[in-house]
DNA sequence: ATGCAAAATTGCAACAGATGAAAAACTTCC
DNA sequence: GGAAGTTTTTCATCTGTTGCAATTTTGCAT
């Protein structure tokens, strides 16, 4: 099942992407060269490209998995739960992943997550993957209550909240000393999204 | 003050922005070089990056006008106006720019508009300059309303206006058969929000 | 272990986007 | 007309990305 051609493509993956974050630390990502990366994963620079599609890839190389857990919270809702209460797991759930570093040291988790945060190149690409991710979610949302919400209402719910927390994150992220606080502040504004705006100020 | 070195750069950056819908629609986003474009242009390719940054620039030429509107609108604000209220006017000025064909034909802002949601590479620089945005808009909502919204919850409202009605009009695009049906559609995701996803299901 | 088929890696060539620098062309203003 | 300043062009160079053919490595059956 898992042999050492698969063992082998694992740990090239992952040298690759060590190596990425290491010279992006040390060198910045624009300066960071594609040939440095191959070579400090002893792999040829073409060979660069037959585990990611780009160069901004090499940092989001768990999406698929994300979006599988997304999705899997979403299909294992119990019978009763409304959509509200879906979308506060769905959140949960995802901020959680966020703030874990599977594969990852805890400081290369940060640096990605602060690379993909200032880096503009990075950060276009995470929004484009945060958006597919949502048109997903919008569609399973709907399809999991067909009755009760309208296509438009489930991608309005989940845009609603989605972007909520993000904004408010990011907005917030200078004034939070802990990963603790970074949560408080998404779980309020997934609060006021589901109090409705209508109730500030 | 507007001499002919001034009418003629104009000119020029028009020519760039035309011919690059022209071959866009022709041949692609990815497809068409920027020699081409430039060439289509008479310019020389080089000068092309003394008007626009990158190549997906050229479609955005006129986010600052954008920003510089929505800013205004918050700006504007009566002095009993609620925060909702300023959003809701914020969301409105902005559908209506944004179906606004100003200095283009409706085809070429058609097109346009058609390029930045399915080219990807145009989709992520849409959502970062979205994104920046909303960043700058909610430091304007605290700013406006220091008392009544924190930070966190000017970032999480407009994070949660926008984010709805981002994702309630691309999620329904296909469906939509007028600029009508996409300005409801909109508007119903603003009034989900506002009344709070509780209310929804 | 040996040989064969499948899969992965490599090297090479080519192209497009992007940037820096100096020469050439054009505007402005006197 | 000509000096001063701006814009455009030309040229060289670098990097990301892709296609292709050659080579190496792995899985597997004998």
């Amino acid at each position: 099942m898992v042999g050492l051609r698969e063992r082998k493509k694992q740990r090239t993956r992952r040298a690759l992407i060590e190596a990425a974050l290491r010279l992006f630390e040390e060198k910045g990502f624009e300066e960071t060269t594609l040939a440095e990366i191959a070579a400090a994963a002893d792999v040829s620079t073409r060979t660069f490209f037959s585990y990611f599609a780009a160069k901004e890839d090499v940092l989001f190389y768990d999406t698929g998995s994300r979006i599988e857990l997304a999705m899997s919270l979403l299909a294992g809702r119990a019978p009763e739960e409304s959509p509200a209460d879906v979308l506060i797991k769905l959140i949960d759930g995802s901020l959680q992943m966020a703030a874990a570093y599977e594969e990852l040291t805890f400081e290369d988790a940060e640096l990605r997550m602060r690379l993909i945060l200032t880096e503009p190149a990075l950060q276009a690409k995470g929004l484009l993957v945060l958006f597919d991710t949502q048109l997903q979610l919008a569609r399973a949302l709907h399809d999991a209550y067909p009755d009760r919400l309208s296509p438009t209402e489930a991608a309005a719910a989940v845009g609603a909240l989605v972007g909520a927390v993000k904004l408010a994150i990011i907005a917030n992220l200078d004034n939070c000393r802990s990963l603790q606080e970074i949560w408080d502040t998404g779980r309020r504004a997934a609060e006021v999204t589901l109090a409705g705006l209508r109730s500030l100020g």
